[in-house]
DNA sequence: GTAAATTTGTTATTTCAATAACAAGTATTA
DNA sequence: TAATACTTGTTATTGAAATAACAAATTTAC
């Protein structure tokens, strides 16, 4: 249960006004917490953007198909008040969130493997967030190294080390073929980042000072496929 | 909890030996034990071409990083029974996750948007699983039309209706830029789609016949960010 | 042949996530 | 002004997933 004793004040820029928000950074959030407020946010900024000021939660509920409880409770966690018959307002819920998700100074990530995949994630993140930008990416395709996507710039895998140290990346995406992939975790773990992102089938280990997720899609698929399969009992 | 009732039994060959084997197909089996199934089935694969015939859960779970209760859990629910001291016969196991997670014919894939992201996933799952098949390619660019990538044709987006029904599609991937996800998802929900998997941001929703996965990339980014910020709380 | 060490299969417990329930406060309506 | 409807914040309950615990069976060691 969420700890009341741990928790501080920050403040909020809501235009021309400051707002006291109670936040909790002593106490970690729930995994599926954190994912949904990364949801929230980018669906925040397009109402922001069409003028929209307040936000009431069964709204954000329907955005995102799940119960007006839950993203109370979601918004409850990260302490954040909002007000009674008038809902959430948006820029001081999503400074607010970028208070808890974003690092002040923002973090770097590399991408090791640039192939279609590493592409198409550098395209995907390309001017998508300021607080987390792709600022290398890795190959061992002597065509690719010294080449440049969306402003990325492709390096030789041995220089990891020296790049990420150099750039102060935290952060590395693994997507290489099956082969490359433990060496690969073994040079972003060396080079010091912090978390790992894999889209490889191949499970991998790292030390438990470094936060490990992965992510593959024939096990996706595979499971669509289960439950396509099933649809009409479940 | 399982129920032991609606159980029955099935043949799973094992090189020349016809073995017995339980299985349980009236209950649908937890969402976290198919994808860990989907999981175990590739490594054991690996296993097999290496020659190994048994393999005990510790293995298995050394493989994966999990527990091998864990393992048990799942080769339980499934309705396997390994042999005491001897583990698990791989084949044997490996026949019966495919009678669990495949169907008997197979099913065929389709996926629509075939820009970088698109087309790293059908060159992914290009010879990788036979009962899984991408059948079609669909995009809106008239310069990719026609064209093929790994073996895979890219028709019109206006023929979803047409080839899907054509040619049986029951699962639909959509990797198209947000402003079309709409569109796409009715679309392929028309054509009548079983399942359906969602690599855009934008959240999307379908009749209850139909199941639906959405993975978003940035959320897993930001996720990471998240917890490799704060790795030394976890 | 007996004891010790393994390893499975299953039940019980704990942990984590989602949902339900509801008090309290605020706006609207009559 | 009183009654109604709405919306938040929080606690309580339910449900799902993971882990722990352990009986039973088999091999190995002595």
């Amino acid at each position: 249960m969420y700890d009341n004793k741990n928790e501080y004040f920050c403040f909020s820029t809501n235009r021309n006004r400051l707002t006291k928000v109670k936040i909790n950074t002593m106490n970690i959030l729930p995994d599926k917490t954190v994912e949904r407020l990364s949801q929230y946010r980018r669906n925040l900024l397009i109402c922001d953007g069409k003028g929209k000021t307040h936000i009431f939660s069964h709204e954000i509920a329907n955005i995102h198909h799940i119960t007006p409880v839950q993203v109370r409770r979601d918004i409850m966690l990260i302490g954040y008040t909002g007000t009674l018959r008038k809902g959430y307002n948006i820029l001081e819920l999503i400074a607010l969130i970028g208070e808890i998700l974003d690092k002040e100074d923002g973090q770097r990530v590399a991408i090791v493997g640039a192939g279609n995949l590493g592409r198409a994630i550098i395209q995907y993140f390309h001017n998508r967030r300021d607080k987390l930008s792709i600022s290398a990416a890795f190959d061992s395709s002597p065509d690719k190294i010294g080449q440049e996507y969306d402003g990325v710039k492709i390096y030789p895998i041995e220089d990891i080390d020296k790049i990420v140290k150099e750039k102060n990346i935290t952060i590395g995406i693994i997507s290489v073929p099956v082969v490359a992939v433990k060496a690969t975790a073994s040079a972003l773990v060396e080079a010091g980042v912090k978390g790992i992102l894999s889209y490889t089938p191949r499970p991998i280990d790292v030390p438990e000072n470094v936060y490990l997720e992965e992510y593959d899609m024939i096990t996706s698929l595979e499971k669509v496929a289960y439950f396509a399969k099933n649809i009409e009992k479940i």
